[in-house]
DNA sequence: CTGTTAGCGCGTTCAA
DNA sequence: TTGAACGCGCTAACAG
């Protein structure tokens, strides 16, 4: 029952362990001969070399790690599996670790996995940067992903966020909506500042004065994209429509929005950032500005390798771009 | 920069690396003075164990993998937390690989993570129980979940799909629908045939007669879904109702009504199996029977840990229940 | 091109 | 109670 060793397809295929080695990985030239010797004895044994001992030997893992700071966002979920499908194909597990935007818990994770020899992360950052700062300090190979960390040099996987927070503003505007509120994410995430930059360009490229009075921080979730619509609500004179830049708050929003029997769009109208499944079916379709989510994960992943197998190399900043999708929900009737 | 090993602290304490590692463990008894010195040691040199090389020694891993069958379906998901926060909280790291429900995929991965020396399987099984057999055999400990694994003896948490599922058509019965129809999964899968079941055995007892006509075999996602509920549209007497057994399939139903301008629940009434996060702000809110997502998954880890640590003890099934949440969507007018 | 040897870092014998 | 020595399974040196 116990697992074949290297010992026992040498054994078996009358050569030393070293050779089953050299074919197993195809590093160094074997004789044909012998190489299909080992290659059916392993076959045979069902050998499958033990990574653990592999790992120990060439002191790294197979592992990478993605920490995300959302596990329930599906934007986060889409993400991962991008990176997984990458490396799978490259010969790496992902370990997912959900970092909950808690700076701490992120702390905890870096420094436990990097005693678990893990070969590469993948971060959604918290804004502390000390803890990527850590692990590059390490000498691992990192790549940040949908944040930019600020001060410090590491492969950095983005969205155009000014460019899609643009777009979705600009679209509204362009329907006729005049006070556009925007609720976007915490200030200390680049993610958010950037996107309600976006809106403020939009507004002042159509000549509007941005009103600090429309613009909301909440915490990229439904409750509070929730608490943000209904503060909202009570300005007067109204908002007539809204740009919600990620996908759970706009849930709570609309949430809000449907529990006071406000129509959308006529009475105020919608576009959100990310993409949701049920985008079209609702009733109004719901507006969205989505992001290449999958993608990102793979372009991660993809930078990450290249970093593993060149720590040297300078690092690069991959920025992607943002689709705008107009639907009913912004509408200007 | 190297991370420092059991031999540096050992120096540093004074003391034999045998003492530090029987320290770190506490597995035998140590004079308090150097038990003292060795932490202190491990503290001031910020050591961590090398887990490659532990794990090597004790030819197992602080790695639980959880393989389940569709990663973009959010029940999987919110499953997979559930045993990500109880396996943390026991010192295991898990990851996750997604079947796609594709046996020969299963069995790959689980073929490679045997050789990876996972020391524990939370798997939603494909219908294929060879592989979850061959994980058994090598004396893995395994737990089964959201589904049944037939003909073989194992952990397994489900939930009570029949009971979920009667509860969901007896409801719909009660508003007074009539041609009640059922889109559930395909046929090889438990989940998909209690469902059904249930649904038949609650048309029964309220005596009407489970009409093959309206019961469909779909493939648990969205597409399928859409399908399903477009080839139930062609039926005449149409359905005044659709029960559908699974989130991804609600989904797609719901957009084909939408596509078809059918009114919900004027024309047809809906309830939804699984909780999605739109069900309360869509229009009208959806009826979905909801399983207990979370707490699966950390039944599951718990089932997983108490194998680990007891292998002999006799298999367990753990059976949840589903909760009704009536809504707009199954109100009969 | 192939075999022998050593050692990755740890936990666990066995003596002392 | 403590330390010395060994080996988990593998791969990278080095010889041959």
């Amino acid at each position: 029952m116990a697992m074949p060793t290297i010992y026992d397809v040498a054994r078996h295929a009358g050569v030393s362990p070293a050779t089953v080695s050299r074919v197993l990985n195809g590093r160094s030239t074997v004789d044909a001969a012998l190489r299909e010797r080992v290659n059916a004895a392993a076959q045979q044994l069902g050998y499958r070399p033990n990574s653990l001992a592999r790992n120990l030997r060439r002191s790294t893992t197979n592992l990478w790690a993605v920490v995300i700071s959302d596990i329930n966002n599906p934007f986060f979920t889409a993400l991962v599996r991008g990176v997984e499908d990458v490396g799978q194909g490259l010969g790496y597990s992902v370990v997912l670790c959900n970092s909950d935007e808690n700076p701490d818990k992120e702390a905890d994770y870096l420094r436990a996995l990097l005693a678990d020899q893990i070969s590469g992360f993948i971060v959604s950052p918290t804004s502390r940067t000390e803890n990527l700062a850590a692990l590059c300090d390490a000498g691992r190979a990192v790549v940040a992903i949908d944040r930019r960390p600020r001060g410090i040099a590491v492969d950095t996987v983005l969205v155009d966020n000014e460019h899609g927070a643009r777009q979705a503003t600009a679209h509204l505007v362009e329907q006729g909506f005049r006070r556009i509120a925007c609720i976007t994410g915490p200030a200390r995430l680049s993610t958010a500042s950037r996107r309600l930059r976006g809106y403020r360009a939009a507004l002042r490229a159509a000549g509007i004065t941005p009103d600090p009075e429309l613009e909301r921080h909440a915490d990229f979730r439904q409750r509070g994209g929730y608490a943000a619509m209904a503060d909202l609500l009570a300005i007067r004179p109204a908002p007539d429509a809204v740009f919600v830049t990620n996908n759970l708050m706009t849930v709570g929003a609309l949430e809000c929005l449907a529990d006071n029997d406000i129509r959308v769009p006529d009475t105020i109208g919608v576009v959100g950032f990310d993409d949701v499944p049920w985008a079209t079916f609702i009733r109004p379709p719901l507006s969205t500005v989505t992001q290449p989510t999958y993608e990102l994960g793979r372009t991660a992943a993809t930078l990450l390798k290249a970093r593993i197998d060149d720590p040297d190399r300078p690092p690069e900043t991959a920025t992607l771009r943002t689709t705008l999708h107009a639907r009913a929900s912004s509408r200007h009737q």
